[in-house]
DNA sequence: CGTAGCAACGAACGCTGTTCGTCACCACTT
DNA sequence: AAGTGGTGACGAACAGCGTTCGTTGCTACG
């Protein structure tokens, strides 16, 4: 449980005046920190105003004062989780290479906290530790000698990517979160196309193995390889 | 509204015996085609069994006799929206131009129904029409000469992008059916990105041009070249 | 000392997916 | 022909959701 950190959710509070306060110092951050907390532990479905609020020993209603909406709250949310992607120093002789660390930095940092692609997949960066990853990325390309049409476009596709593919494990973590086990899932599926006409399905049946093959890091670094080679295609010629 | 095709649902029923039902006919398919109806026009938000169950003329429990779950449901539409998207005769002289005409023909269907992708995103392809689908693109690569493994992973990629790509049209599109207006909504966005410190996005700054071009079928057509780039990169050396 | 402003909050609204128990009808058996 | 079993249709309800309204009580300032 997450109760551990609900009983004492005030660290020892800078009072502004001498006085305690009798009201509960509720916050801005405070509340987007509780939310990014149950979010990575309980997953999206977790995050509900009455939650957060539960969570800080409050109603639904009081978080209204701090944040808009339950979307800016989410919206703040995932900034804050963008801040924590490490940023690389431009190296124009390692350019794709760097572009790929940079896509598998923000990937495992999507999926520590599974659900946040749900949130951002679609929705225009403009949260302050978002730009900067994305200007770190054009600074990477650019080095390398990347077009600038070509790096705007790469950055906004990659960027999809990687969202989409963390979409796609958080999918699969929130079955399993519900009690299910990943290798009987996965065994049926195998044997679900496995059990296909081969006359209707022919390269379906006769590519299960290959179809089934690899586990999600090998087919996110496939995918991601696709994009860089596509890339560089437009860098040497 | 939907009420012209709500009126009379029923086509001329072939009654199983004589004698007129008393009771309204409901079933599965009928109620997976006004779940699509719905999810046409009003959008994903608008798919709740009491809505679906609304335009049939009953109670939402109705439907729990023909269908186990609003998942299921939402999965057989997928199904059969699926079977909407056009199969191609492989040609082994054309095939990286084939597998691109296959992206955007899904992509044509998926953003038809703008928000079948919030269904379809991330879950394995099981149904008839998807499993044809697939189908098709690996026999295109097969006659293409691609390699098995990189075929079987390249189904699961450009699968991804086509939803994802679709996905980030549907948040759009639930945007401004809500009421806002395109132009000024990235006018917006433009303006915030002009507005940022030089100093520290430079590459943005600089770049809000080439960040803002295009037209959503550019830039999913760039990110499709891109992959099957990529791909023939994997063939031809 | 009085008061303006605002954070905190209890209650409520309308919505969601789903389940339970009941009713009415059809098809079949006796 | 009378009876009966099975099942689809359905009304009501449950627990949860995001959000809003109106009120309370405290803090900081005049």
């Amino acid at each position: 449980m997450t109760s551990a950190q609900a009983e004492p959710p005030t660290p020892p509070w800078r009072r502004p005046r001498k006085g305690a306060p009798a009201r509960r110092p509720l916050s801005r951050d405070l509340i987007v920190r509780t939310a990014q907390d149950i979010l990575r532990t309980e997953g999206l479905d977790g995050v509900s105003m009455r939650r957060v609020a539960q969570e800080l020993g409050t109603g639904p209603a009081s978080l209204y004062a701090h944040v808009s909406d339950k979307d800016e709250l989410l919206e703040l949310v995932v900034d804050r989780i963008a801040g924590e992607i490490p940023l690389l120093e431009p190296d124009p002789a390692r350019w794709q290479e760097q572009l790929k660390e940079a896509a598998r930095a923000a990937r495992r940092v999507w999926t520590t906290y599974s659900d946040v692609s749900r949130i951002s997949l679609g929705s225009v960066p403009t949260g302050e530790n978002q730009l900067r990853i994305a200007e770190n990325h054009l600074a990477i390309m650019r080095a390398g000698g990347v077009p600038d049409q070509v790096a705007a476009w790469f950055v906004d596709r990659m960027g999809l990517y990687v969202d989409a593919d963390a979409f796609e494990g958080s999918v699969f973590a929130a079955r399993f979160r519900e009690g299910w086990d990943a290798g009987e899932y996965f065994g049926q599926i195998r044997r679900y196309y496995e059990g296909l006409s081969p006359e209707r399905f022919p390269h379906i049946t006769s590519l299960v193995g290959e179809l089934m093959e690899g586990e999600d890091e090998e087919r996110f670094e496939f995918g991601l390889d696709l994009m860089v080679r596509g890339l560089a295609s437009y860098v040497n010629g």
